[in-house]
DNA sequence: CCGCCATTTGTAATCGATTACATTTTGTTG
DNA sequence: CAACAAAATGTAATCGATTACAAATGGCGG
């Protein structure tokens, strides 16, 4: 607990250089103000004793936390990592520590996440879900923290918040097309968690995509996932059952995918043989799968420094308001593999 | 940068309950010290002020920092995460903060996470990055924070740091004996990093567990990885080209063997009907790769949780001495599934 | 009802920095 | 060289809690 005894204060440098406290704080935030002969001074004193500021002490009086949050869905799910990489990335060059939290501890609808706001821990926040409620975010707003956090991937409707998200719709469009032009009639489709806002946006953009290229319709081709592997595999089961079997799956995760595949693997029918695979996400995994999996690839490190950057601006009070409202839209890319094939 | 202006200090409680700050501090962290009537009043008064205390304050007055480091090597690396995700269960209870920082951009050697000590950022840490190098650590003991730092999953060799880990030796015995079960004689090894503590570890006990077994050994049976999906690929490109090759490998992690898979799949060579793969680590998705990998499971939660437990002794100066030299092994599995079958 | 000890509460110092304001030094100019 | 502005430095208040020590209160035996 104890920090241990022999810690270097301000005034014990101040002390060795021969000058205030004050002139000691201004070498290390301000040393243009500084003589360069007492810079040199304070310097020296500031190497010879070991001098580090305290963090505490400085984030008392400044009123801030040198921090930000990192709210995840599940830490445990590989597809954030990358992303949290891509922030540490750009939250370490301005020297902000990074705070990861998992919200699958605390529930939507608590808001117990704004804790870190009011205990002063953190200065901002990206949140990386999209499942909180907007209850939660009303509580924000009410402590006027509104203007200090940001969106990355998921979002919610109606919290006007800076976002940075890849295009969903468009994503969803691709894989759709992508299997239509390897001859693909008859798509189906597993879905993101039910309240979900990603599921609805990659589903819109599938069901507009097979609209526009007048496929056949089936509701039971629409399956609920929740984008993890066992619902991949919930849905292999559904699927096996149908009388009228889809041709090709478009699945809202890579993880839904694995899921699938391994399921329709294991029983018999055959990727990309007997039915085509297109997951969404790219994560590092999908390059190795067997077969190698067909997918939409979100630049998951742009993602993160984006996010943070945006968040960062926020912080330094840089926030173009009609910017912000804005969502950043970043463009995914299909990246063909070969879970998906010319239908046989 | 600015928390706001209507914050709400201790002295605003105090003056709504009519008592001073001290009892209103007392009322916080040892109720048990005043009356229940003025422990009534002040709860009242921090209810109604909506008061939160201010963990900036409080930490430079107790010289502490609420908050720990978690050192990771690689936060891309699926196999961290849920080792985090226990961290995370064990210190939320204790309500301290995870930072996390990858050491990707600190190399060995730089000892920049001394920073977050130097700085009074956190009061302790976790190093999962058996990578860093003695000279590291001994800064780490020159500003006597020795007794707040533990290892998990991996270490180094010649710190005396409580650790946790699992054991390794007999998870390398474990495959190779399963492989031996199901008729291999020509084992492979796909080893980690060379420098990296369960490299040696591993491919000890694989060797152990091949000359006990009196199995043929070939130098280039032993092939050197890195843990990544890369290394995988690139090992099965050299085991391709062996004029005499192995029936059977056994990878460090699971992601290696991932990658080996990949490619021997998509050079002709199936798994496991032409060459058996054992992996370790058992991440999740490796239930669900085509085939299933049979692997040696890591309670990746687990570890988390008992390595953050440690820590927390240590930090709370209760630290068996005795104990935490001797390293927690924890107990890992074999978790049989398709990816090594019987030779044919 | 007094005196003494235990319990409860208050006062004020403290943690270690930053910074508004005051003061001194330096530099410029007539 | 005096006068004054600008630059450099110092003094002390401040951030918001905790806690050592002091003071007040209460309980109880005699």
């Amino acid at each position: 607990m104890d920090l241990g005894p022999k810690t270097v204060r301000i005034s014990d440098v101040a002390k060795a250089a021969g000058v205030s406290t004050a002139t000691v704080s201004r070498a290390i935030s301000n040393p243009e103000l500084l003589t360069e002969g007492t810079r040199d001074v304070v310097f020296e004193a500031i190497r010879s004793t070991g001098y580090r500021v305290n963090k505490a002490a400085r984030n008392l009086r400044k009123r801030q936390a040198g921090a930000v949050l990192i709210l995840v869905p599940n830490l445990g799910n590989p597809f954030f990592s990358q992303i949290i990489a891509g922030m540490s990335e750009a939250f370490a060059e301005r020297d902000y520590s990074i705070l990861v939290a998992d919200t699958t501890r605390n529930r939507p609808g608590d808001g117990k996440f704004m804790d870190y706001f009011l205990d002063s821990r953190v200065d901002g926040m990206i949140c990386l879900d999209g499942g909180l409620t907007f209850q939660d975010f009303s509580q924000v707003e009410a402590n006027g923290m509104a203007d200090r956090v940001v969106f990355a991937c998921e979002w919610v409707t109606g919290v006007p918040f800076p976002s940075v998200r890849s295009d969903n719709v468009e994503g969803a469009r691709l894989a759709v097309r992508h299997l239509y032009d390897l001859g693909h009639r008859k798509i189906a489709h597993i879905t993101g968690p039910q309240d979900n806002i990603l599921t609805g946006a990659r589903r819109q953009g599938m069901v507009e995509e097979r609209a526009r290229l007048d496929l056949p319709v089936r509701d039971e081709w629409i399956i609920r996932g929740d984008f993890s592997l066992e619902s991949g595999r919930e849905a292999a089961k559904t699927i096996l059952q149908m009388e009228n079997r889809p041709t090709a799956v478009f699945c809202a995760s890579d993880q839904v995918a694995f899921g699938l595949i391994s399921y329709l693997t294991a029983n018999g029918v055959r990727v990309p043989e007997d039915m085509s695979v297109v997951g969404f996400d790219d994560i590092e995994l999908s390059e190795c799968f067997v077969p190698a999996l067909t997918t939409i690839r979100q630049d998951r490190p742009a993602l993160g420094f984006k996010a943070a950057s945006l968040l960062l601006d926020c912080l330094d009070g840089n926030t173009r308001p009609e910017q912000s409202i804005e969502p950043v839209v970043l463009d995914v890319e299909l990246v063909v593999r070969q879970s998906a094939t010319t239908i046989s």
